[in-house]
DNA sequence: AGTGCGGCCTGTCCGC
DNA sequence: TGCGGACAGGCCGCAC
């Protein structure tokens, strides 16, 4: 389900109602995420105070007392806040039960999710630490990802995928800001310009930025700590839109799979 | 070091 | 209406 857009919806969403409350307990109805939950999560989890929602790609990053809660939402997680009382249904894995009267709920039906615990600077930790920077700051850039393409012949479409390069761009955004530069989606990570990778960042920190405003993209299932849909599906512009015209020249919408991932662009305005 | 895959899971959709 | 197979928003860990 999630890529940037999506998490920092959620995060956005749950943010105010967790922040500043006390965790009373967790319950945990399936360990087996994509990595085991922890032992003892509710234990260790209980009486700790919410001190913060923050993120980093797709990580979920709950600040608490001694602790950060580490979580991913994988293909098909979501969080929402329900009240104390509402049954979960088949795929509601894990709850934190807050001393609000609120449980922070996750459904996750693919299981490729995971919740994790840290003691450590959340930094620090292994699945954190190589990220590549935010792609909606500074340090994300043309000269950025022109450097880190130097000798690369993969496609660029894996390139701006890959997390140790720039964090959180999955493969609905790459497809949509490869469409705004103009750059196909194989073309060669080491063969393309400085210049051509200023306007990339650019399209990648502008398609990110409007998915935020719109709330994400809601495929089949992602809903924000509401239970709301995003909107952002309505402008999507070449992601799942093989063979209808392109907006710019009517030449139809091809796909190709690159990478094992499927992707989507206008074979006449991509070059 | 960079690249390409298998694997982890369930739900949905499509063609027969 | 049922069934098999392909596919899906991620990404680690491994072999080469």
């Amino acid at each position: 389900m999630p890529e940037l857009p999506e998490v920092e919806t959620t995060r956005r969403g749950i943010a105010p109602h967790i922040t500043g409350v006390i965790i009373r307990a967790a319950v945990v109805r399936q360990r087996r995420l994509r990595w085991p939950v922890p032992a003892g999560l509710s234990r260790r989890l209980a009486g700790q105070v919410i001190t913060a929602a923050d993120r980093r790609g797709k990580y979920l990053l709950l600040g608490t007392s001694d602790f950060t809660v580490i979580i991913h939402l994988g293909m098909s997680g979501s969080l929402r806040m329900v009240t104390d009382g509402v049954m979960p249904g088949p795929h509601d894995h894990v709850d934190l039960c807050l001393g609000n009267g609120l449980r922070l709920r996750l459904r996750d039906p693919r299981r490729f999710g995971a919740v994790l615990l840290t003691r450590r600077d959340p930094m620090l930790h292994p699945l954190i630490r190589n990220l590549g920077p935010e792609p909606l700051t500074d340090a994300f850039d043309g000269a950025w990802l022109h450097r880190r393409a130097a000798g690369r012949r993969a496609p660029v479409k894996s390139l701006i995928m890959d997390s140790r390069i720039v964090a959180g761009v999955g493969n609905i955004y790459a497809s949509e800001a490869l469409f705004l530069a103009g750059i196909l989606p194989a073309r060669r990570a080491g063969r393309i310009s400085l210049k051509r990778y200023e306007v990339l960042a650019g399209a990648v920190k502008r398609v990110l930025t409007e998915a935020i405003e719109q709330g994400g993209t809601s495929l089949r299932d992602f809903v924000n700590g509401s239970g709301e849909p995003g909107y952002f599906l309505q402008r999507l512009l070449a992601y799942g839109r093989a063979g209808e015209p392109c907006v710019n020249c009517k030449t139809a919408i091809a796909q190709r799979v690159l990478g094992q991932r499927m992707s989507y662009y206008c074979p006449r305005c991509q070059r």
